[in-house]
DNA sequence: ACCTGAACACCGTTCAAGT
DNA sequence: ACCTGAACACCGTTCAAGT
């Protein structure tokens, strides 16, 4: 007679996501997740193949929530078709950088150690293409809209690694310098959006 | 009658990051260390508090070490008192902000993971503050030539976050989506670099 | 004064046995 | 068909006993 099911994958990750915000990475035992949702550890294994398995769903679930809030309020496309955008277009492209960098900032803030699971460990997040190109594609946008197609990819590759080292090194205190870190991110977001367009010279 | 040593701190330090390579973080275990400086775990006790002392250890002698090829081929300091940068010393800046990049990228691909610890982990490394700052001197000082006085914290900021970020993806295989990545590097090394200058306008 | 074996608590994982 | 206790290998750490 089959016992009824006393917990479920999403509880699980859910119960994971939970632990490592709470206790950190070190924390993340199988018997504290297993405690969480309410059976034994060995249990765990009918739903997730070994703990590495369960830290890639955790992953996965962090950057498709992340994902979720940089699509979220993001503005209708202005206007027009293809054309090279004129210097309305550029400023609302600017604008546009500021508030993705933003999100992902209030992100890392709200959820420091999933973010660095996500952007700081190597492959032990284990994301595959699919979850990261999907997470990508507002970035992937302003990048283009600003630099023009030919330079989309390098431009939000750049636009990327300013902003994940950015929030990673505030993360872990590596601006323990002093200074202002909110007006430093300030300075950052517009000179490197601005430096993205092409040159003008 | 006492023991003759039969290990060393350096011996161990140096022991724990040839294995933090080979082996990975989760491979650093305080019997592999023994193992690998010829004494048993409970003796490397005598030399550090713990595992987190070690690692620490590690992560500090990473740091001081790029902090060497950091310094080490930097170019005199070109001519005049404190004048803002001419164009002549604002493209000698730029040019000094690529290698400094270029240093950086090579330390991390030479050592993946002693990269990730020092710039990736959370408060893992556990890295002080004069060790942080002594790093990264030579950063502050093109950043201050580039961007002038005011400026220069904020722009050492953005540089090392692009720098940090592009280098953490690259390693954590965040730019499978194809492209090229030296490139992109390129890319990002010319525009960050142009964009820390203070505005023409 | 340093080194060691033995021991303890903890963790990931497997598996036979329960329902 | 899912859940569990027992068991195994492994790890960090402590400590009394050796030299």
């Amino acid at each position: 007679m089959p016992t009824p099911e006393r917990t479920s994958l999403d509880a699980i990750v859910g119960a994971g996501r939970a632990i490592l915000e709470s206790d950190g990475f070190g924390g993340l035992t199988m018997q504290a997740v297993a405690e969480r949702v309410g059976v034994r550890a060995p249990s765990l294994y009918k739903r997730v193949r070994n703990r590495s398995d369960l830290v890639r769903l955790i992953a996965a679930s962090s950057v498709a929530e992340l994902g979720e809030r940089l699509d979220a309020e993001r503005p209708p496309v202005a206007g027009g078709s293809g054309g090279a955008g004129g210097a309305e277009g550029a400023d609302a492209a600017i604008a546009e950088v500021a508030r993705l960098a933003r999100v992902v900032r209030a992100f890392a803030h709200e959820q420091p150690a999933a973010y660095r699971l996500v952007f700081a460990s190597g492959d032990e997040s284990g994301l595959d293409v699919a979850t990261l190109r999907e997470a990508s594609a507002p970035l992937l946008a302003v990048a283009a809209a600003l630099a023009g197609p030919d330079d989309a990819l390098d431009a939000a590759r750049t636009l990327t690694a300013w902003v994940t080292g950015f929030v990673s090194m505030e993360l872990s205190g590596a601006f323990r310098l002093g200074g202002d870190v909110d007006r430093a991110f300030e300075f950052g977001v517009e000179r490197v959006a601005a430096a993205l367009a092409p040159r003008s010279g």
